[in-house]
DNA sequence: CGATATAGGGAACGATCATTTCCTATTCAA
DNA sequence: TTGAATAGGAAATGATCGTTCCCTATATCG
């Protein structure tokens, strides 16, 4: 009797508390493919320009039902906005941990930012730089949870450059988090320019630019 | 009788078309004050949580008054972008026109645009990121305007380059677009975390290390 | 099987927003 | 001095948006 409850406790904390329940009706969607649309919405948008009838297009919803699995209209944004960083750092440790060296770790990783800044994928933006432009300043959660991101991604970037000194691909003079910081502008300025559309001609050069920040 | 006419268009041309007329009453009053203020509301808070309500204030105009000089809300995010554009072009020649070697001036620019970073200037965050993560996906003239707003930044980066190849402070292997281009991605990065509230504790370190760039 | 609990969905509601209207005030032209 | 033109401002308007309500459907528990 205890053990379906502790199962079911720890998927309501895995789904933040947006798992559908035991007793009644089950849930019919997938609130992962739900909150799939959501993000695309919300990337795409922003979120005051998202509506109630743009994300029950694109979750397949209609607005009673949004309304019986999320609080309000924020309680969605922030459940996309935790699954897109849950997707993007997965995405991120995978491309980080393929190369054998420390520094090829790190061009992958630039080359895989600059990638997702460009074309469609570019212009539909990064949930946590449009989070940082246009709600950070008056939500105190939404900023908690940008400024995770990017301390999560910046203390990423300053493991490899530490793993970079023992494998001697990174040499020792290259802080590992002041360095680390300087890549995170440079991979946020990559997705806001990404937006404007506007990426380069050759990625491959860029990238060797990049790469002088580990001299 | 044809020469006040020319100053008036004149006057139209640089003011955008938002000067006031010759005939009928005159406006009383100052535009620059009003984007001024307009400027201040949009930065905080992105162009659709800005309403009406929220310009008049801070424009110090009543909403008739409003819609008497501008044709629509987004009028009024125009001339604000333009004059934002306008100051912020002349602060960053200003700044990139003081020292003496092009390296010296660059380095000025990193540190000018991380101190606009911080703080409650970084708070208040930067027009044209707002706008191209906000706009620039569904409005192709405020994309057009973000656009050129990116490569005047990036010319003027890779004008510095050059004049630096010029007066040996900037080695010649230094591609001066690629380059800029980079400092670009840099630099509207630094907006974004200023956004998100963090700031690097000692920004000289940091300058440092985006110097190498030059390398 | 009946009671309870929750999901799905669409219509209704109340608030907010951008915009217009209308009236007064102030200028220039004739 | 009168008329045309425009500014200032507050109230009215119409549309849109987020949210709730209500009804039906489907599950579990006793």
């Amino acid at each position: 009797m205890i053990v379906p409850y502790i199962a079911v406790m720890i998927k309501m904390v895995t789904a933040g508390s947006h798992a559908a329940p035991v007793r009644g009706r089950p849930r019919e969607f997938d609130m992962e493919e739900a909150l799939d649309g959501a993000i695309r919405v919300f990337r795409e948008r922003g979120y005051h320009a998202s509506s109630i009838g743009d994300l029950t297009d694109a979750m397949g919803l209609a607005s009673g039902s949004i309304y019986k699995a999320f609080k309000d209209k924020r309680d969605i944004f922030l459940a996309a906005f935790d699954r897109y960083t849950l997707l993007r750092t997965a995405q991120m440790q995978q491309v980080a941990g393929a190369a054998k060296s420390a520094r090829e770790r790190l061009r992958d990783l630039f080359a895989f930012y600059l990638e997702s800044s460009r074309g469609v994928e570019g212009r539909r933006g990064c949930l946590v730089v449009g989070s940082a432009v246009e709600l950070a300043i008056f939500d105190r959660e939404v900023a908690a949870r940008v400024g995770a991101s990017l301390a999560n991604n910046e203390a990423l970037l300053a493991g490899l450059v530490r793993e970079g000194h023992l494998d001697s691909s990174v040499p020792r003079g290259v802080d590992p988090e002041e360095t680390a910081r300087v890549m995170v502008y440079l991979t946020q300025g990559m997705r806001v320019v990404g937006k404007a559309g506007r990426a380069p001609p050759d990625p491959s050069i860029t990238i060797e630019i990049a790469m002088k920040l580990l001299t």
